[in-house]
DNA sequence: GTCTATAATAGGATAGAC
DNA sequence: GTCTATCCTATTATAGAC
């Protein structure tokens, strides 16, 4: 069924952008009730343990917003070359067209490292097991497979970061789509 | 001449390190100050205009340091090949083997990216330009020079922050590693 | 130059009214 | 459920002693 209008979803989608932009230590409370559009004693009422539990959650309605997004359509029907350029469309939209950066990159730093640790770990072998697959299933063998999945992972981390710092999205959609035309080319 | 114990650069390096672990926003005034050995007010005789000061002094010199250290060496004598091998030596020393991030990633977060665009964006062409030197001097044409050179950054910063998030910093010394492997078997 | 002490403000969190 | 009001702590920043 569809979310109401101020769904939990919808609530964690807003507060995952302040975390996106301004990181965990970055996000004051003010601004991730501001974000939702409540005051901060109504976020305690919905996440009793505050700031942590925020960020907790966040993380984890974002690995599921990420896996059927960007990540469902590896699975999906098509060849390989077809399937992977599918998630790259879903990852420029999921990142904004390099706009918004990665929970990965922005909830990593600091404290927050250390309470999202497994999470975030989970996140990253997920997605690289993922790419894995569909390398396998384009005929590399599981060696390379593995490498060629850690690379676009990083290739998708990095340019997001350089996208940030230089204030030039361009940079993230460049990497993008080279990482789809070599994909084609090897095949 | 070597610069005494306390010498400006020695503080700077302490206070990029907090920098480089906990973001601009995660970097408290007494950490940093505790990080040099000193107490709040006596960072503020060194640093008047605060945080923002102490920020834009680290940046300025992570940029020295990085010139001297990572990028000289792509410029010194002997094959590209071996230049390009120092410099990914170097930048494992420079981020302690994946263990530290770097200030283009935990300084371009949140308002801090509005504070130093211009630092980080320079930094970032700096770099970019020194690889695409060498690029052309291994025989790319400027077009490929300039890709690689991007996807050599992009590398670096995409593995220091999957390195950091899944707490491995295995995954950036394989990163640079196949960066040397792969430029040496396109000689 | 460095310290203790102290503002002044912001941030995280709670109580209780509506 | 949401708000105002409030508390407590942390944080930035300064004053003034040594």
């Amino acid at each position: 069924m569809r979310p109401s209008r101020n769904s939990r979803q919808e609530i964690l989608s807003k507060l995952s952008e302040v975390f996106r932009r301004d990181g965990y230590t970055g996000a004051s409370l003010a601004d991730l009730a501001g974000a939702v559009g409540l005051g901060k004693a109504s976020l305690y009422q919905k996440f009793p343990q505050g700031k942590v539990q925020i960020g907790a959650e966040v993380l984890a309605e974002t690995g599921r917003i990420f896996e059927t997004e960007v990540l469902a359509p590896l699975r999906e029907p098509g060849t390989p070359e077809a399937r992977f350029s599918k998630m790259l469309g879903a990852a420029r939209k999921f990142y904004e067209d390099g706009k918004l950066s990665c929970v990965l990159d922005t909830l990593s730093l600091g404290e927050a490292g250390q309470f999202y640790r497994e999470a975030l770990s989970e996140a990253i072998t997920h997605w690289q097991e993922a790419l894995t697959t569909l390398g396998r299933e384009a005929g590399l063998s599981h060696a390379k497979a593995t490498v060629w999945a850690e690379e676009v992972v990083i290739t998708v981390e990095g340019s997001l970061v350089l996208a940030r710092a230089a204030n030039d999205p361009e940079i993230f959609r460049r990497a993008l789509k080279r990482l789809g035309n070599r994909f084609a080319n090897s095949q």
